[in-house]
DNA sequence: CTTGACCTTACAGTGACTGGAAGGTTTATG
DNA sequence: CATAAACCTTCCAGTCACTGTAAGGTCAAG
């Protein structure tokens, strides 16, 4: 299967499958008598696992790791859970920075009377030292 | 002032105040007889501004915007609003995204058993196509 | 025979820095 | 006065996960 099709069935772009050989995230395709690259149906799944892996938000280090005990018949699944519950650790704590910066925005906005003149007390208020509620929650 | 004094007042790297003038986002600062940057009380003041202006989440180019609203006499309060609810809303998109990872990866390590056997559902899900709740979401 | 849709490689660019090399300057100490 | 450390300078490369572009080879249809 040429790599154009292989795209259309994993929702990978082409670009992104030859970079993944690249970086050695794939081993190398196997190569038709043109020099087109031919893709497996075993191709296809590990292309598909990888694709939801990288949904699910692991890196491609993560993704790597994980296509390892993917193909560990050894493997113990414990460190597979482990992996995933550091992952969602990670995406909560990112959750939180952003609610904050969210709440700062809101707060930088209700400040402004949004009309014709120049003043505005969101541009005072990335000028001056503040006590915001942000300050005071992360003091 | 020298750059690195600088640096520790405004809380910046010194690289990075260094690449702000690279790229246009600051005037070239003064130089002393030595050669070395001579930063202004005026400077300290717009490397803070961009400096808590970065850390309420503009990027680069909406950090210029902003400092050119900022130094703009004859600027219009709703521009500065509608810049930063534009922003509020972004951020807002990005943390229902996180959102629903997180709760697709909650969901994956609790199919896991977690012990010593190779047999792991999360790896499972991963090489499956499944109609997950999140699926149907997007559906 | 040509057009267009594929495929190939290689190199550059993205954003926002960060690291490192190679060298000049200043300050403190023996 | 020598020297070491802690600064400063510029320039170039690397990060992450691709994406864009150029320059070219291949293939199927009309």
């Amino acid at each position: 299967m040429n790599i154009g099709q292989v795209a259309k069935e994993t929702g990978l772009n082409a670009k992104t499958i030859r970079y993944y050989e690249q970086i050695h995230l794939l081993q190398p395709a196997k190569r038709a008598a043109n020099g087109y690259r031919d893709y497996s149906e075993q191709d296809l799944e590990t292309l598909r696992f990888l694709q939801r892996a990288r949904n699910a938000g692991f890196n491609i280090e993560e993704c790597r790791q994980l296509l390892n005990l993917h193909q560990d018949k050894t493997r113990q699944s414990q460190h597979v859970k482990a992996l995933v519950l550091e992952k969602a650790e990670h995406v909560a704590t990112q959750i939180k920075e952003l609610k904050i910066m969210h709440r700062h925005l809101l707060q930088l906005a209700s400040l402004c009377q949004a009309d014709e003149e120049p003043n505005c007390a969101i541009l005072e208020e990335l000028s001056e030292q503040h006590d915001t509620q942000e300050d005071k929650r992360h003091a």
